[in-house]
This record gives structure tokens, C-alpha cells and sequence, in this order.
DNA sequence: GAGTTTGAAACT
DNA sequence: CAGTTTCAAACTC
């Protein structure tokens, strides 16, 4: 799995067969940049590569945040090759970037081929095609071998090849017109430029400075590459790769450098200050240790941003937020070096926001947060690691699994987050990802496993059922965002996801006196690291203090296991095991804990399941609930409530479906709960807003429920909500774990029904039995699917 | 933007 | 476990 390309390309591959059929002769021939484009139809080798792995969501913490780092980085390499996709995608949807887009290929493949690509992006559009068609290379081990070891040679062979002589390009152009059999004299003739660049590059080694700074990066970058990435075997196939890529790597510092000076000057103008919101929290890594990350990805938006300042006209530079370099940021001194990798960043990530979408992003925010997903999350980490790179660049694309990203919204944008969307639709998603998804959520994975963000959103991570599904939630969720567009085209649903991408990332915190390592955190809770576009004070929710956080979640968790867990619960089971009617009630969601509202009548966002768009249960121990997604069995209503209660129902609902309601959906919630011997959960509302394909699988008042939830969804954010079973076995593992505290950790509340009264006996029994019997006393929800509509 | 309200989280 | 305090988001003006 890890391996993909690796195995299956011999690196005996001839060189040659490889560029025979590659465009690389045709993209010198034609020497146009959007060329390569279309040849980058090819590039999506590395997205049916599945790299999810068995999550652990509650496994043991310390995985080492090195390994972690590296293979966040590894991710990001391997993350690449789908970004053509996106980028193929923005050209075909977004026309009117045409400049970013002959850009943006380039980076991609510039990432694809792993931190050598610099190379590429030095050599402006000219070298991208070229580096399109090296990235084959990616797929083809072979290439490297000519390229010793490195991408980078492969790049820079096109580099000389371009910038040596012109006229040998167009010799080239000559011969792959005549016939065929001449690419291989022309191979070999790139084959010797390429050894002579390596000659030029041994011999730019001699310039300490740049050869010593990117020496450490490529050492690292070897060292992530052996590090089990699958991107491994593409490299070190050559003979010392490492000797060589570090002075191809020096030559291209060098190379960059220069070009950056040329353009960077007005560094103060745009270029610098659009990137802050995105580097936000880099300088902080690097200072911190975590620089094989940083620096790793820096090196990708070296190339892009140095082919932004040359080739793109930047159009969003307004971004610059002061509170952005707030916390981390200030901690941070920049470096020469560093700033120019900051810059480049932020030229990258300029690129990716101008292009994709001037999204006049709010956020003013940047980076630098950091979630952490392990191997299930592969996808996301994709992303994640992408958006450090550049954030979120919607390129980042894995196929797979479509899974559910718990903890990422934010309360007011969505919270649900369809990782599906991400990576099914990441691939799609295009250029309308905000500057505000820097803002947080960039996964950092370091590591802190178990009680690290990372963790955190693995668990949160849900496998969704199908694709169109995740797309619709993730509709729903940003739709509010998004209503601009129309839904229908797929263009649309790119957009979508990129809402949703955008409202994942755009966790911001307030807080002043907890330092933002409590709960009360709203980013440290999500698993994130604050950012810059947080106005936390005195925050400690940062890489910088890494380990504080680490500390503070485990104690959190040893409190309480599911601190960090979903706050809502969904069930995905169609089917109720049991026949009563206990487990026919709906819960498709709820909240795991269940609202203790008192005065908001689980009527306003106060009401963590009202915000979450679910209803209450009866887990929740809230007065006067009105909540419209979903009454708490057994709430009494008096009539002026109840008529209340009804009439905001109607409201949602619409006048086609305020009927039913009052015929339909009342009763129940008239009961009290002796009257109804309540059910566990009554939440009607489905986390889809579909309504039961099976009625006699709901509580009569569900359908009419999963309308209103329907019509609310679009207005209300959610929480993050996974699967039942998935909650089940997440929480049976921590209860195996954490058996002992139950009574006494936090979780009781949501492990004991807060309301001993006219609770059934198998009801109780599940709620004596500990957090794995209360979860089957929730009877499984029936799933949703589009067809029960039609 | 400041102040208030609210309920979760944390504490005792 | 219950009561209280702390806290920050949500809300109101």
C-alpha cells in the first residue's frame, strides 16, 4: 500500500521508453507551458493508490512526531501527483486563471517530484512541461536512475536543456517530427545534459552556504524518503542520490535565489504579505525542531512561489492580517533563509489562494494549525499536509474513502466536515479554497498520537457510505457559504467541498485565560493548533509547545477518553437490530453527551446539539427543549411551547410540510416520557436530512424531522458526526482502555442517562452496561440514501 | 466592538 | 456526585 509506484515500475525500466512516449519531446517542441497541461491527464497515477491505513483512534500516543513529520511530508510528496488533477480541473473550470494555471501545474509536478522540483520552478513555464513530463518520473523509478537518484536531476536535465541551448530544443522539435526513433537519440542527448548539469551542480556544491542549507534538506528529504514512503523507491535508486540531489539542490538554491532577489524585492508589497496568513505558523516549526516538515515543504512552494512572482500577477495581496503573526508567529524569527522560504510559501499559497479563488478570505488567519491524521486519514493528510506546503491547495487529492472529519468545523461554518468531499471531491476541489483554510487546520503531523490533533481527527475520521453522499453533506454544510453557486454541476460540488475544506480549516479561537489548552478551546478541543487568525492570548496551542499540548490532551483524555471524540454520534446501521420500538427511534445522530440547556430551550447554538443539528435525546438533560431538529422524549411542552415548538417546525418546514407535521410528527413529543416509556434517542433528524427511507423504522415524527433538518442544515452548522458503529467501536476501545473510570470521569454524563426517571429496563441495563451498551441501546439508524427521497 | 447571556468545562 | 466557578462562545445591543 505504502508502495504504490514503486514496485510496480522496474527501475530497470529504460529511461528511454519512458520519454519515448512521454510529451516531454512534445513539450519541448511546442515549448508551451499549457501544454503539459493536458499531458497531465496522465498524473493520476499515485490517486487510485490507497494510502489509508488501519486507524487507530485511540491507540497509544508517542509516535514519534519525527517520523510523523516525515511522513507528513512523504505525504505531501506522494500527495501530488493528484494535485494535477485539481489543477487539470481548475484549467477546465476555471478559464479565466489561465496564467495561475499554467503556474500551478507546474508546482504540482514540482511537488510530485518531490522537493527537487525547485529545479523546475526556477526555470519558469518553460521547465514546468518539461517537469510534467518528468513526472513520470514518478511513476517511472527508472528515470530517476538516469537522474541519480534524484527527481531533482530529473529536473534539472530539462532546466539545461531549456536554458543551455534553445536551439537544441528546437532540434528536438525537428526530430520528433520526422519520426519516432530519433526520441531516443534525443534521450540520450538529454541524458548527457543531465550528467553535465550533475558536473555543474558537484561543482555549485563548492558555494557553502546554499549547498549547506539544502544539503540539510535533502538529507532530510532522503531520510523521509527511506522513511517508508512510497515515493522511496523512485529515488535512491541511483548511485548516491543524496550527493547528487544536494548539489542540484544548491544549484537550484542558488538559481532560486537569484530569481528570487530578482522578483521578491518588492517583497513588502504583495507577495509577502498575502503569504503571512499562510506561514503564520511555519517559522514557529522550524524553531521548534519540526524543520524537516517545514523545510520539506517549503521547497515546493520555493518553486511555485517563484513561478508566481514571474509568471502570475498577484491578485490577492490584501490578505495581511497582524493577527496572523500573532503567537507563533512572534515567537518565530525569521531567518534570511527562512523568511525567503516563508515568502516563497506565502507566494505559494498566494498562488493557490489568487488562483483558486480570491476567496476575500476573512480569514485573516493563517496557518499553521495543525491536525494530525494518521494513516486511515491518509487522505486528509494529503491535504493536510498540502496545505502546509501551500495550503489547502485543492489539488491535494486522494481517491478513497470517503470520510467524515469530525472535528474540524467550525461551529459557525459547518461542522461537519465530509472528508469524503476532501478526498473524493479534493480532487475536484478547486481554486475556491480560501486563504481561511490556512487559517487552521493544517494538519501537522507530528505526532502526537493519541492525544494529538492528528488522533483527533482520525477519530473523527468516518468512512462515508458513497460519494454522493459526502458531496450532498457537504452541500449542506457550506451551503449556506456557497449559495452563490448552482449545485448541479460538478463544477459546483468542487465548490462545495472546497466550503467544506474552508470551514474545516477555519477553526479560530478566542480565548484568554485558558491558554487554549482546555476544552473550552474551541481549536484545541477540534485537535488543532490555534493560528494566527485566533485571538487567543497568551496561547500555548501551538507546535511550539508541542509537548504542553500533548500533556494537557492526555490528561484531558485520561479524564475522559472522548473529550476529543465527535460530539455527535450519527448512525449509519439502516436497520434496527431489536424489534421494539426503542430501537426503531431514529437516532441518526445525536450528541454523545447529550445538552443541559436550561435557558436557550436547545434553541440557539448555546445547545451543542442544536449546533450540532441534531436533536436532543435523551441523553440530554436540557429544560423547556424545543429543539428543532429533534425534542427530547418525554419533553413536556406546555401549549403556548408547544405551539411554539410546532410553529418553528412549520417555519422550517415550509408550507408543503407543516400538515404533516402536526398530524405526523407531534404526538410523540406531546408524551410524557411515562407516556412514551422513552426511547433512548429520539433524534429524528438525520445528518443528511433525509428523511427514513422506511418509516416504520422512525419514530412517526422522524421525517418530518429530517425535513426540518433538511431545511435547517443549510442555515446551522453542525457538529462533526460519525457513523454509530464507528462511535461504538471507538468508544468500546476506550472503554477497554479506560476501564476503571467510569464512574468517576467525566464521561459519566454521557454514560449514565442524565434522567433516572421512566427509563425502560433494557434501557437501563444498556446504560449500566457502560458506554458499549448504551451505544446498542441507541437503535441503529437506518441510512439515508438519495433513492428513499425518489 | 463592548457587554451580556449561556452552558460546557473545570474545579471543589 | 453535586454544587460552584471558570471559561469562551453565542448572542444582543
Amino acid at each position: 500500500m505504502d508502495t504504490p509506484v514503486k514496485n510496480q515500475l522496474s527501475p530497470a525500466t529504460p529511461f528511454s521508453s519512458k520519454f519515448e512516449d512521454s510529451p516531454v519531446f512534445n513539450f519541448i517542441s511546442n515549448l508551451s507551458p499549457i501544454e503539459p497541461v493536458k499531458t497531465r491527464l496522465n498524473d493520476h497515477t499515485f490517486n487510485s493508490v490507497n494510502f489509508s491505513s488501519p486507524p487507530s483512534l485511540f491507540a497509544s500516543p508517542q509516535i514519534s512526531s519525527f517520523s510523523e513529520t516525515r511522513f507528513a511530508i512523504r505525504r505531501h510528496h506522494f500527495s501530488d501527483p493528484t494535485k494535477p488533477d485539481s489543477s487539470r480541473s481548475e484549467n477546465e473550470n476555471n478559464t479565466s486563471e489561465g496564467v495561475s494555471v499554467a503556474v500551478q501545474p507546474s508546482n504540482l509536478r514540482t511537488e510530485q517530484l518531490g522537493y527537487i522540483s525547485p529545479g523546475s520552478s526556477a526555470r519558469e513555464v518553460i521547465d514546468e512541461p518539461l517537469t510534467d513530463n518528468l513526472e513520470l518520473a514518478i511513476e517511472l523509478p527508472s528515470s530517476f536512475k538516469y537522474d541519480s537518484g534524484s527527481p531533482s536531476s530529473s529536473v534539472l536535465p530539462c532546466d539545461a536543456i531549456n536554458t543551455d541551448s534553445v536551439s537544441d530544443t528546437t532540434n528536438t522539435q525537428a526530430q520528433l517530427v520526422q519520426s519516432v526513433t530519433v526520441n531516443s537519440k534525443e534521450r540520450h542527448i538529454l541524458f548527457e545534459r543531465e550528467k553535465y548539469l550533475r558536473r555543474i551542480n558537484r561543482v555549485e556544491q563548492n558555494n557553502e552556504a546554499a549547498r549547506h542549507d539544502w544539503e540539510k534538506k535533502i538529507s532530510d528529504t532522503d531520510n523521509l524518503f527511506n522513511f517508508d514512503s512510497p515515493v522511496t523507491g523512485e529515488q535512491p535508486e541511483g548511485p548516491d542520490p543524496r550527493t547528487v540531489d544536494t548539489g542540484s539542490m544548491s544549484f537550484i538554491s542558488d538559481v532560486l535565489e537569484d530569481d528570487l532577489n530578482k522578483f521578491e524585492r518588492p517583497e513588502s508589497t504583495d507577495p509577502v504579505g498575502s503569504c503571512e496568513h499562510y506561514v503564520m505558523g511555519e517559522p514557529c516549526k522550524e524553531s521548534k525542531g519540526t524543520g524537516d516538515m517545514k523545510e520539506t515543504d517549503q521547497t515546493p512552494a520555493v518553486l511555485s512561489s517563484t513561478l508566481m512572482d514571474k509568471l502570475v500577477v498577484n491578485d490577492s495581496n490584501d490578505m495581511v492580517d497582524d493577527k496572523r503573526r500573532k503567537g507563533i508567529q512572534s515567537s518565530c524569527k525569521p531567518r534570511p533563509q527562512l523568511h525567503r522560504t516563508i515568502r516563497r510559501r506565502c507566494l505559494d499559497f498566494e498562488r493557490a489562494g489568487s488562483h483558486e479563488k480570491k476567496s476575500s478570505c476573512e480569514c485573516s488567519g493563517s496557518s499553521a494549525v495543525a491536525i494530525q491524521s494518521n494513516s486511515k486519514v491518509a487522505s486528509v493528510q494529503n491535504k493536510f499536509v498540502h496545505s502546509m506546503g501551500g495550503s489547502f491547495r485543492s489539488s491535494s487529492k486522494l481517491p478513497g474513502v470517503g470520510l467524515h472529519l469530525n472535528s474540524l468545523a467550525t461551529p459557525t461554518e459547518g461542522k461537519v466536515v465530509d472528508n469524503e468531499s476532501w478526498a473524493s471531491e479534493s480532487q475536484r476541489i478547486s481554486k475556491r479554497v480560501s486563504i481561511r483554510s490556512c487559517d487552521s487546520l493544517i494538519p501537522r503531523e507530528t505526532s502526537h498520537d493519541k492525544f494529538s490533533p492528528k488522533r483527533s481527527l482520525e477519530r473523527d475520521l468516518v468512512p462515508y457510505d458513497n460519494e454522493g453522499q459526502a458531496i450532498e453533506e457537504a452541500h449542506q454544510t457550506s451551503t449556506y457559504v456557497d449559495e452563490e453557486f448552482d449545485s448541479s454541476s460538478p463544477q459546483n460540488k468542487r465548490r462545495k467541498s472546497e466550503h467544506v475544506v474552508e470551514n474545516l480549516a477555519c477553526k479560530r479561537c478566542n480565548c484568554k485565560r485558558s491558554k487554549c489548552l482546555k476544552l473550552y478551546c474551541e481549536c484545541f478541543a477540534a485537535g488543532l493548533y490555534c493560528v494566527g487568525s485566533c485571538s487567543c492570548i497568551d496561547c500555548l496551542n501551538n507546535p511550539i509547545h508541542e509537548n504542553t499540548v500533548l500533556e494537557t490532551r492526555r490528561q484531558i483524555e485520561s479524564r475522559n477518553p472522548l473529550a476529543f471524540a465527535p460530539k455527535v454520534i450519527k448512525s449509519t446501521d439502516a436497520v434496527a437490530e431489536f424489534g421494539d420500538e426503542t430501537n426503531k427511534t431514529p437516532a441518526s445522530a445525536r450528541h454523545k453527551r447529550g445538552c443541559n440547556c436550561r435557558k436557550s430551550s436547545c434553541l440557539k447554538k448555546y445547545c451543542e446539539c442544536f449546533q450540532g443539528g441534531v436533536g436532543c435525546s435523551v441523553s440530554c438533560r436540557c429544560i423547556g427543549c424545543k429543539n428543532t431538529f429533534g425534542r427530547k422524549d418525554g419533553e413536556c411542552l406546555s401549549g403556548a411551547e408547544e405551539t411554539e415548538f410546532k410553529e418553528s417546525k412549520v417555519e422550517t418546514l415550509g408550507e408543503k410540510n407543516a400538515t404533516d407535521v402536526e398530524t405526523v410528527g407531534e404526538p410523540d413529543l406531546l408524551k410524557t416520557p411515562s407516556e412514551i416509556g422513552r426511547p433512548p434517542y429520539q433524534q429524528p433528524v438525520t445528518l443528511r436530512g433525509k428523511p427514513s427511507p422506511s418509516p416504520q423504522l422512525f419514530n412517526r415524527q422522524n421525517p418530518e424531522k429530517s425535513k426540518v433538518l433538511c431545511g435547517q442544515l443549510k442555515f446551522e452548522t453542525r457538529f462533526e458526526v460519525i457513523p454509530e458503529d464507528e462511535a461504538l467501536e471507538k468508544m468500546e476501545s476506550i472503554s477497554q482502555e479506560t476501564s476503571g473510570l467510569k464512574s468517576g470521569s467525566p464521561d459519566s454524563k454521557w454514560v449514565s442517562p442524565p434522567h433516572g426517571h421512566g427509563e425502560s429496563g433494557s434501557s437501563l441495563n444498556c446504560w449500566r452496561g457502560g458506554r458499549k451498551l448504551i451505544l446498542r441501546s441507541i437503535p441503529p439508524f437506518p441510512n439515508f440514501n438519495p433513492p428513499s427521497h425518489h
